[in-house]
DNA sequence: GTTTCCACTTGATCTCGGTCAAAGCAGCCA
DNA sequence: TGGCTGCTTTGACCGAGATCAAGTGGAAAC
């Protein structure tokens, strides 16, 4: 598992173009490839435990982690959902504010967290970019806000089918009626603690999206969407949002 | 309101030390000091409209402002509160994702967007120092997600007075018995529209919390917090959170 | 083959917070 | 002084989603 990744080549990184390491000139990839190293995690292994000293950055290369913040009486909410190339860790902080968890089997590529921290105050094309990918989270976690706050148990379903389907999906047949297929990376409890609801709840707003068409499932994960715009109406969002067929 | 400002040096600031232009030498303050600009806002004034082109960032200097985002249906919620010495806009972004509105008499101090990003890149003081605010700004947004996702109408109130009372509030009686006190800046709307809730429920919430003693309310603003760990307990934080009596 | 396990579904009932409606109350203008 | 206007409180009722409790189905284990 681990073998898979040594020794790889930044250049040919499956998420570069995407991660904290997009846009570095030749040397500053150099750099940063001398202090890399590869983890892997199985799926439900927590990476790292809220409070822990953190003595890495990285990027996710492959797998789903997610962000989980837990009351003492074990309540529980999913802050963040970590993708392929999405950074973990604060350059700067100590400690971790929040539970990183492997929702799959996770493969990360870490940097010491000194090292990194040195080398971002040498190189200006790696702090900007950290900057722009945190406005990004800020961005996600603030709508994300809307759906916690506002939405109803359909619209906040259809809202996390969507997002996954515009990072996660490929498109099945070409042309006008481009269906989108991907399957279901987290449990109906997940589902639920990203939601701020129950499983149950989960599982018969999903049957009724079912019913009503507006998605298609084979099994229990492997999700088809007949019609995105029809999808994205029902999570309440504006029209398009930006989004691309 | 506007002349109360013009003309102030940099370092006779009263949020400078909080603020995004915090460590600072003298020559990276000079040029901040060559293109800033005051702005002062009405309550209920929107400063930015969201999907507007934004030519500006800049601090709060004093009131408060407020990120909301809207369904095409009226549905509103509050993604953020900005108090005095908080950063508005994102450098390298042109458009604005939500409305900041201002929730009191704002003032605020505007650096043009262009300026501002070029001395960025030159100063990696700013840009260091904007990189841990957005990181801030990232964990209370994620810290609210918990909040709006799993805590009770009483916790959400609760949550909402320790989080006022920690960044607002000023100690009466010292010692010991440290009475909290402090004037909410916020309508029952604009509270409900941060968590969530409608009016009503803030409403017979802050009620409640006022018959069983948690809160002392004088008219419907004025607010003393007897014992700030009780109100943590109801927030259903984690004892003590780091807060400081 | 069948047992076991786990993720999921479905049903019955309860409850917290939403909705609708009516006052209360302070500041403001005439 | 009196009536507005806007913010707030309070009450009565309702419903979306939680809770409690079976039951289903498919894949791995024996």
């Amino acid at each position: 598992m681990k073998a898979q990744f040594d020794h790889t080549n930044c250049d040919e990184c499956p998420i570069r173009h995407r991660a904290v390491c997009a846009h570095c000139d030749v040397d500053e990839l150099e750099e940063l490839e001398d202090i890399k190293y590869y983890r892997s995690f199985e799926a439900g292994q927590t990476i790292i435990w809220s409070g822990d000293q953190m003595n890495f950055v990285g990027s996710v290369v492959s797998g789903i982690a997610s962000l989980t913040q837990t009351m003492e009486d074990g309540r529980t909410q999913m802050v963040g959902l970590l993708l392929p190339s999405d950074f973990v860790g604060r350059p700067g902080r100590d400690s971790a504010p929040y539970d990183v968890q492997a929702t799959t089997d996770v493969v990360m590529c870490c940097f010491r967290k000194k090292p990194f921290e040195d080398l971002m105050t040498l190189t200006p094309h790696i702090a900007h970019r950290l900057l722009q990918m945190t406005l990004d989270e800020l961005d996600a976690a603030r709508e994300w806000m809307l759906v916690l706050g506002r939405k109803t148990a359909r619209e906040k379903i259809a809202s996390l089918l969507s997002i996954i389907a515009r990072r996660d999906a490929s498109v099945g047949q070409k042309g006008m009626s481009g269906q989108i297929v991907f399957d279901l990376p987290l449990t109906r409890e997940a589902m639920a603690d990203y939601l701020g609801l129950t499983l149950e709840t989960v599982s018969r707003q999903i049957s009724a999206l079912k019913r009503d068409g507006v998605i298609v499932l084979e099994g229990k994960r492997h999700v088809t969407i007949p019609d995105m715009g029809r999808l994205m109406e029902e999570a309440g969002d504006d029209s398009d949002g930006g989004f691309l067929i």
